[in-house]
DNA sequence: GGTATTTACATTCCATGCTATATAAATGAG
DNA sequence: CTCATTTATATAGCATGGAATGTAAATACC
């Protein structure tokens, strides 16, 4: 065929939602002073404060540049604050900002509510079978992609 | 709960899955001298060739500042021509050019082998399903946002 | 112990996408 | 016909993301 109608592709079906995602989030957390591309480090952080970019890079799905430049727009923003390893010259280790902790709860509420609004009359089954199919989906994407 | 587990997040999933698709797709088209971002356009001009910015952007899933800016990337990189609109002197046409032509096979094919890898292991059913479910979300996360 | 290699980040460059705003042509109201 | 409004793009500014490459500290090897 010499057409691919795009409303039954899954690249762009994905990639519009994501974007839609993407945006919502964003208007949500925005008066928290806080935008998408920090959301996963944040969480992460949450999870365990104080760690160094490698550790963060092994958390969150982006590649180290990415990261590098978020954790540097981060601390413009007065989310993290970083402190060099006395292990390893090399390295820091990224810490949560008072400012960062005190919205923990506000910033988690908003991307369940995100979430929430996404699967809005989603039967608890198809919840978990998008989950599912997602995940091995990812999974085929990653082994075939990294050669 | 004070965490949020990035796993079970749609947003995170839908997010990272559309950019393993993006790094997949882009790998591919590389060597044809397109980029993923070209690829709605250049789809939709293959379905009909000679639309206006405005008639792109009823097809194409983007907002206009970001289509102006691609569709100057694939006037540069000699995809598309525009030729000024007679009715309309605020408006203009674009055309595919030869080269974009010659790789339209090619390029539809990659697509679908993208998104052949992805439902590697899916039952017919489950492809449809997710489907769906996708344009579902999509539907929710649209009508939620613009208030 | 000194050199080669690896590792942890930083930098550069670019594509994609969004918001907000500017601009010029078309259209509508009177 | 004239002025206000709408419409089609353009532009500016920024965030996110990736590839390629540079750099300095750590480690491995002789």
């Amino acid at each position: 065929m010499s057409k691919l109608p795009r409303r039954e592709s899954f690249g762009y079906q994905v990639n519009h939602l994501g974007r839609l995602f993407a945006r919502a989030l964003d208007r949500k957390i925005q008066p928290l002073g806080v935008s998408t591309g920090q959301m996963p480090t944040l969480l992460a952080l949450f999870e365990q404060d104080g760690l160094s970019q490698k550790e963060l890079i092994a958390r969150v799905q982006v590649e180290q540049p990415t990261l590098a430049n978020t954790l540097n727009r981060m601390e413009r923003d007065g989310l993290v604050q970083r402190e060099s390893d006395d292990q390893d010259k090399r390295s820091s280790r990224f810490f949560l900002t008072e400012k960062a902790r005190d919205i923990q709860s506000p910033l988690i509420a908003s991307a369940r509510a995100i979430n929430a609004l996404a699967v809005t009359g989603f039967a608890e089954q198809e919840q978990q079978q998008l989950l599912d199919l997602l995940t091995r989906m990812i999974g085929n994407l990653q082994t075939g992609g990294h050669t």
